[in-house]
DNA sequence: ATGACGCATCGAATGCGA
């Protein structure tokens, strides 16, 4: 079973390039972050027509906005985060079943947090926190529970083309890694670290001043999986390929095989 | 230090991303 990752950045523009690259990689769950479209605008039906009838989608106006397509019915789905009351529509959760037994995926487009110090950075402080506290709760419902999504965290300084220049400043900050930490605390583990990877990976490439040529990029799209999972994982990889496409997302995607 | 690139917005200049 293949689940996938990838923040989009606008599905209106990206819708395309979502269809070809599902048609290369007929994965079973496709799980896209900034859709930046309402719940009406999103297209269900070329999604369906592409192999994957069954979405969850939970979008908003401008910015934000979350979906998992699948080709397997989605059951229980809860749109953001339980006991955390937040004007962003960020997180999807749902459970899908899998040759191992069902599965619960939540899939979050994690807060930004601009700079350290301002009140977009403590949203993201308190984001995090109800993320863990409902993390919690589902590791408990869910033996089998995969968090992914753009976590807008450098979990180490090697997932950074820039750790020294870059550091304290936004996607590496202690404050940020001590949350990434703490959810691996909850027996969640990032799944990329388990295989020999690349040096220099990333999921991430800024669009300006040739970040890609250059591989100046972060890995802040990440794929945790539950201590029950461990054993399970086959791989984890990052897909450069759509980010070498015409007007991409400046996000690869990340892929979990199970 | 700033801006660079891209996307969105009732239509152009600005907010936001990371």
């Amino acid at each position: 079973m293949k689940i996938t990752t990838w923040n989009v950045n606008s599905l209106t523009a990206r819708l395309q390039h979502v269809l070809d690259w599902l048609a290369a990689n007929p994965v079973d769950v496709l799980c896209l972050q900034e859709l930046k479209l309402t719940d009406d605008k999103f297209p269900l039906e070329a999604i369906a027509a592409a192999g994957y009838p069954h979405c969850g989608v939970f979008g908003q106006k401008t910015y934000n906005g979350v979906a998992m397509l699948s080709r397997a019915p989605l059951r229980d789905v809860v749109k953001n985060i339980t006991g955390f009351a937040d004007e962003h529509s960020r997180v999807i959760a749902a459970t899908v079943d899998s040759p191992g037994g069902e599965v619960r995926i939540v899939n979050g487009y994690f807060v930004n947090g601009q700079e350290p110090g301002s009140e977009k950075f403590a949203y993201k402080m308190r984001w995090l926190g109800g993320l863990n506290a409902y993390l919690c709760e589902e590791a408990k419902k869910h033996a089998r529970l995969v968090l992914l999504g753009d976590f807008n965290i450098t979990p180490e300084d090697r997932d950074s083309f820039d750790p020294v220049g870059l550091k304290d400043t936004i996607h590496h900050t202690v404050e940020e890694r001590e949350h990434f930490r703490k959810l691996l605390q909850i027996g969640l583990c990032d799944t990329f670290r388990l295989f020999e990877q690349p040096e220099k990976s990333y999921s991430w490439w800024d669009y300006r001043m040739l970040g890609y040529q250059k591989n100046r990029g972060l890995r802040i799209d990440h794929i945790l999986v539950s201590e029950r999972m461990r054993g399970e994982v086959k791989a984890c990889t990052i897909d450069r390929a759509p980010r070498k496409w015409e007007k991409p997302s400046d996000h690869a995607p990340v892929t979990l095989e199970i």
